[in-house]
DNA sequence: CGAAGTATTGACTTGTTTCAATGTTAGTGG
DNA sequence: CCACTAACATTGAAACAAGTCAATACTTCG
């Protein structure tokens, strides 16, 4: 499955009915938002932190980093984004960025009007409950981040974070036999898991030592699951995916 | 101004109104809220990962954090949560807790039955989302964690905590002039920041040492605010708090 | 007062960073 | 097709921040 095969529309559609199925009306509801689309090239920062957009935007394919930056210029990737998220959902009732948004790879991204979404939501309470949803899973990826940051060393955070790679991109349906396109370098892995390239390197090493992955020109492929969650310290049930649902199946 | 003199309902109504008004039939809904008030002693678990409950709760006073533990039994404490704070409005529309609560010091709780939150929600387009926007301004607490744990080193990430939970006590105007309430032990802000009890202990020397801060019996004094913000790289207004809007004058 | 929890200190160890050099890979144009 | 280049990956050695261990003080409270 391609992920450039599938339409924003029913991309968003299968996001929001993941966890418990929608409405009658709202399909056709969700048929009437108006769509952007920007196809991004790598490593293009598109909104800006103090930014006050009035649309929010939909990763289609690629991969989308929310991030912030220290005094001294290095970044902190603060959250990874693949298709179907929506990075900047919360910007819909805050207005002010508290962070930047970047292309890591060549992204194609759906920029959906605040209204469009305000409509949305005053016509349907269970489009409106669906996003707010959203919004929580993706506080819960923090919270993920949060405790793999603080609490692992380099080798077991770089496998939580693959294991939690793994997880996003197979509810999509984006897992195949060689695994799943992964089109980070070391040095923007360091800036998720707040440590140096070198770090990285190493850790990757491990994992690969231990034959829990394997990883080469921009894919990852999951050797053994149940090794790297133990090694991760990994409980995939924080991403409150429904467990035998690959999202877009469809696609 | 004595945080235990605010009863839980009028803490709600100030907190959702704080970023916009609410509309005119909005306090008499909130008041037709059910709650139910309980007093915690300190280190109380009250709610455990894997929990499924059918309440939200409210701090009205003292501390409450959000925690997650490591296979070999490390804590890392998820979020610092005081009066005004909703720190599982999450399972409103997330069944299943990703982390426990716990009470980091004697504290007030309120649980208000989802049934009742729902019946808000769908009463009060406003109250809605304002209970949504709440759960944004979570998330972006959770993203300057992950910035903070990830770039800073052991001094400044303790002064960019000390500025946040300075800035959040004001906001709701429990900061007096010998400072605010802080009932944390250097082993409990080590499990905030990832760091070890020594290295707190050593980051609060180095903070007092340059006339920072004064800490002593659970109080935290802000000496410069300017220096201990610069020293912490601590940009306020993530917490999207209205500056000049202290949130409980009232009380 | 005694006990338990909390804070402080020093000496030592370890994981990560820094620095710097060398390989490797993918893409470009002659 | 190969040479060239830029980006990315790998390696080793030294420096450093934070962790660990362990002992000693201070506070609070029954």
């Amino acid at each position: 499955m391609n992920p450039l095969n599938i339409d924003a529309r029913s991309l968003l559609e299968l996001r929001l009915a993941s966890h418990s199925p929608l409405g009658a009306g709202d399909h056709e509801l969700l048929s009437s938002l108006s769509f952007r689309i920007e196809d991004l090239p790598a490593r293009q920062i598109f909104i800006r932190e103090g930014d006050e957009p009035h649309h929010s935007c939909l990763v289609v394919s690629g991969v989308v980093v929310r991030s912030r930056y220290t005094a001294e210029g290095q970044r902190q990737i603060l959250s990874v984004h693949i298709a179907g998220d929506m990075p900047d959902l919360q910007s819909l009732h805050i207005s002010r960025m508290d962070h930047d948004l970047e292309s890591a790879s060549p992204a194609r991204v759906a920029f959906v009007p605040h209204p469009d979404l305000h409509r949305l939501c005053a016509a349907s309470t269970l489009l409106n409950t669906a996003l707010w949803r959203t919004s929580l899973v993706d506080a819960a990826l923090h919270r993920a981040a949060i405790f793999r940051n603080g609490q692992l060393e380099a080798t077991s955070r770089l496998a939580h974070f693959l294991c939690e790679m793994h997880l996003r991109h197979h509810a999509l349906g984006l897992v195949e036999k060689d695994g799943f396109a992964f089109p980070f370098s070391q040095e923007l892995i360091g800036e998720v898991l707040g440590l140096t390239i070198v770090s990285i390197n190493r850790a990757s090493q491990a994992l690969r030592a231990r034959d829990l992955i394997h990883m080469q020109r921009g894919r990852v492929q999951v050797l053994d699951w149940d090794g790297l969650a133990r090694f991760g310290q990994f409980d995939g049930t924080f991403l409150h995916l429904r467990q035998d649902a690959p999202m877009a199946r469809a696609g």
